[in-house]
DNA sequence: CCAAAAGTGTTCTAGTTACACCCATGA
DNA sequence: TCATGGGTGTAACTAGAACACTTTTGG
């Protein structure tokens, strides 16, 4: 088959924000980079597109690499192009960004690229133009974490109401009167309450809930304001 | 300088939903593809990311290119990277999506390309995932306005509002109450009211507003309501 | 028994919706 | 003069915000 002629060809990366949340602060994961130029400085967990294999193929792939999991949440962020970000090489960067339950990344992996997590707000430097990537996946998340229900992919399965609480007020570094948050969140009808209890973090202890899977599906939807009703007519 | 070894060179491609209203219908701005495969099919426009120039600045130039325009409202709106997604040769194609006043739109220009304006809900078909990419920024737009006050874009510097209006009734498929969607509109503080009015579309003729450029930047901004006084923490 | 965190209700306010009539004008 | 589209106000309702005390239990 024919190819397009005169034109020039560039290599295409997939670079991967990983975040998570420990309980007390969001934190992303990073790499030492293991090879030429700016070896052993951090970096973002990232690869070059593979001949046979789409973006988000490729941006899952790299994610099992470091953390050995599947069936992360994943979304396309942005798409990085500046003639010279990489100075090796012309590169194209298209990055997502992922979140997990960080108590599910399995620590022994880490060590064949270095990994390590850090808190968001206290990172080393990054390589190239990681940071301004770092930075617009954090404003995306809170953007979309204010309309979707988003933010339970951060915790494990069953989870307390005060720990969502936390998960939020860290996003938002902000905190919430806890009656009006509590029933808001419960207003969505996206929790199943369960009848055990984690006493980890205080003596009472706080009830778990766990996602109704069906309607989260269902509800990804939003609130909006600038038309009446605006939930009808978003597609997430 | 030494180059990354054994990695596959991939063509990058722009690809612009250009869209614009006449005060009836959204409308979208095709070309008939000038060069195999599937020539004089119908096709968004596009073109190869240059050596020397970023995406945005692809995008840009590639808008300009077609529509004589520049400083039009163009965003990023996804890459789509599928390995065959061209039969031809394996392209990533970035796409923007560009908001226009189709008045200034020149159609003298368009000639070149075979430019036509097409209602977007009654298109020809579309080469590749182009088909895929015009329902992405359908999308996104219904998303982004009813946050953010972007559809003014599709309008000229003095508009009404009743040409407001149908701009939103267009892209939401719905009626609105006029009283309360001048209220809300005008609640925002975002536009000045013109001495003069538009005759063109009723006897009486309807007052012509114009953006409140200073308030239009800083109130870019939304509404939102999964935590308190969400406003305060989105950035556009 | 007490420190620490979980859980729960009410009032007030502001924003959203629903709704119907008069106005200005050109033909 | 009348048909057409532009402009305006109010009342009822709903959602959001502010606010403080009681409960449980491990140490």
């Amino acid at each position: 088959m024919m190819k397009y002629s005169g034109q020039t060809r560039v290599l295409v990366a997939v670079d991967c924000i990983i975040l998570g949340f420990d309980g007390e602060s969001y934190k992303l994961l990073l790499i030492q980079r293991g090879f030429a130029p700016e070896k052993k400085k951090w970096s973002l967990m990232g690869g070059f597109v593979q001949p046979q294999e789409g973006l988000d193929e490729a941006a899952n792939r790299i994610l099992e690499e470091l953390t050995g999991l599947k069936n992360v949440y994943l979304e396309q962020l942005h798409t990085f192009g500046s003639p010279h970000r990489d100075p090796v090489e012309r590169t194209v960067a298209v990055t997502y960004f992922a979140l997990l339950d960080i108590q599910k990344y399995e620590k022994q992996l880490s060590q064949d690229y270095h990994a390590e997590w850090f808190p968001l707000n206290d990172m080393p430097e990054l390589i190239f133009d990681h940071m301004a990537m770092v930075e617009m996946a954090k404003n995306r998340l809170r953007y979309k974490a204010a309309l979707h229900p988003l933010l339970f992919e951060l915790l494990p399965e069953k989870f307390t109401l005060p720990q969502l609480q936390a998960l939020y007020e860290g996003l938002y570094e902000a905190t919430f009167d806890k009656r009006n948050f509590n029933r808001k969140l419960l207003s969505t009808g996206l929790f199943v309450k369960q009848h055990d209890k984690d006493k980890e973090s205080s003596k009472k202890g706080a009830f778990f809930y766990k996602l109704d899977q069906s309607k989260y599906i269902n509800n990804f939807q939003a609130f909006l304001k600038f038309i009446p009703n605006p939930e009808k007519f978003l597609a997430p």
